[in-house]
RNA sequence: GGGCGGUUACCAGAGUGGCCAAAUGGGGCAGACUGUAAAUCUGCUGGUUUUCACCUUCGGAGGUUCGAAUCCUUCACCGCCCA
């Protein structure tokens, strides 16, 4: 039997988890989770991480094991999970992976460049650059030491401009001769399935699920998560709209309705970024039926 | 009953004779995306049109003017003040 990596995806709030411990028990196998929030410790509710009671159900990995000021990046995502199954392959067949943080999806299906983690130092001298001066004098770098990635990049966007020329920086090379654009290929198969609903439907759910993280508790958790606000790991839906209302800037309902739109804008950006995946076989998530036959019938 | 202020596109809100299909913000829609990605950024947002262009809009009706969201008359509604 080969091994395959099952691959459960779809936007926030589209009914993932439950479908995903069913699944995993039906398969036998254990749940690699793709989010780049869950996997911190202390923001539960407003990940909707699974609970303890689903963690129970099934085995879980890649959930809730960092601490909120630790660094985290889709690479090292990418090459802990690798690191992950050739072991896990060894005594199984399949893995779940079910998550919507589109970018460690792709970086564990598609592979991800090899680049440098940037040094503190030069990260901190760049971003004191653009702070006190703006982007142009670090396009302005970026434009001689890479005049390829400077054609093609959004250069109104801060972050893009900055990495390429920390990247360039950091190893004497031009960033786009470190960019391969290949797709790397993986010792297992790949079983990418879509959950899909109407945006009607998926918008009403995520409203609703909203409502039930606050009387879940997401307002004290939010509270307690405060004084870290300026990580990056709480630059997140559910919690900045939070801390807004906490510093006074929006009434508590106002937070709340701000959670519920950013959640619907997530969604979306979510469903445009898969989209464009021509591998994904969608469906509804009540057609589990139809999903566990896709799945059998290509295991 | 009298006085004043207001009525602008989905919402808020600029605009006070031509450069106005109408600033700006919000919302909505679409998109980009390889190292903090639940991040960051972009485009569109009256209609037909690829562009040019044309057509219909600034509470209603009428008027002044070569030309009106802008000026006048009147009606309607809203707000505040005096009765």
């Amino acid at each position: 039997m080969a091994k395959t990596l099952i691959v459960l995806l779809g936007p926030t709030g589209v009914g993932k988890t439950e479908l995903s411990l069913r699944l995993a028990e039906m398969f036998n196998a254990e749940i690699i989770s793709s989010d780049s929030r869950q996997i911190y410790k202390d923001m539960t509710i407003g990940t909707a991480a699974p609970t303890v009671d689903e963690l129970k159900r099934v085995k879980h990995h890649f959930v809730g094991q960092l601490a909120l000021t630790d660094y985290y990046s889709a690479a090292q995502y990418e090459s802990n999970v690798i690191r992950f199954l050739e072991n896990y392959f060894r005594e199984h067949d399949t893995a779940l992976m079910t998550g919507g943080s589109m970018m460690y999806i792709d970086a564990v299906c598609k592979g991800i460049d090899d680049l440098p983690t940037i040094s503190e130092s030069l990260r901190n001298k760049i971003i004191g650059i653009y702070e006190t001066e703006g982007l142009d004098p670090i396009r302005e770098q970026l434009k001689t030491l890479d005049p390829d990635y400077y054609n093609q990049v959004d250069l109104m966007n801060p972050k893009r401009v900055i990495h390429a020329l920390e990247v360039c920086l950091m190893t004497g090379k031009p960033y786009s001769s470190l960019r391969t654009n290949t797709i790397k290929q993986r010792p297992f198969r790949i079983l990418k399935i879509g959950l899909l609903r109407d945006r009607e439907e998926l918008y009403n759910r995520i409203n609703l699920r909203v409502d039930k993280m606050m009387q879940d508790g997401l307002l004290d958790e939010a509270r307690r998560l405060y004084p870290y606000r300026h990580v990056n790991a709480l630059n997140t839906v559910g919690y900045k709209e939070l801390f807004t209302y906490f510093d006074g800037n929006f009434t508590l309902e106002e937070a709340v309705e701000k959670i519920k739109q950013n959640s619907r804008i997530y969604s979306k950006k979510q469903m445009t970024w898969f989209k464009r995946d021509p591998e994904i076989a969608w469906y509804h998530p009540e057609e589990e039926e139809q999903i566990a036959d896709f799945i059998r019938n290509n295991l």
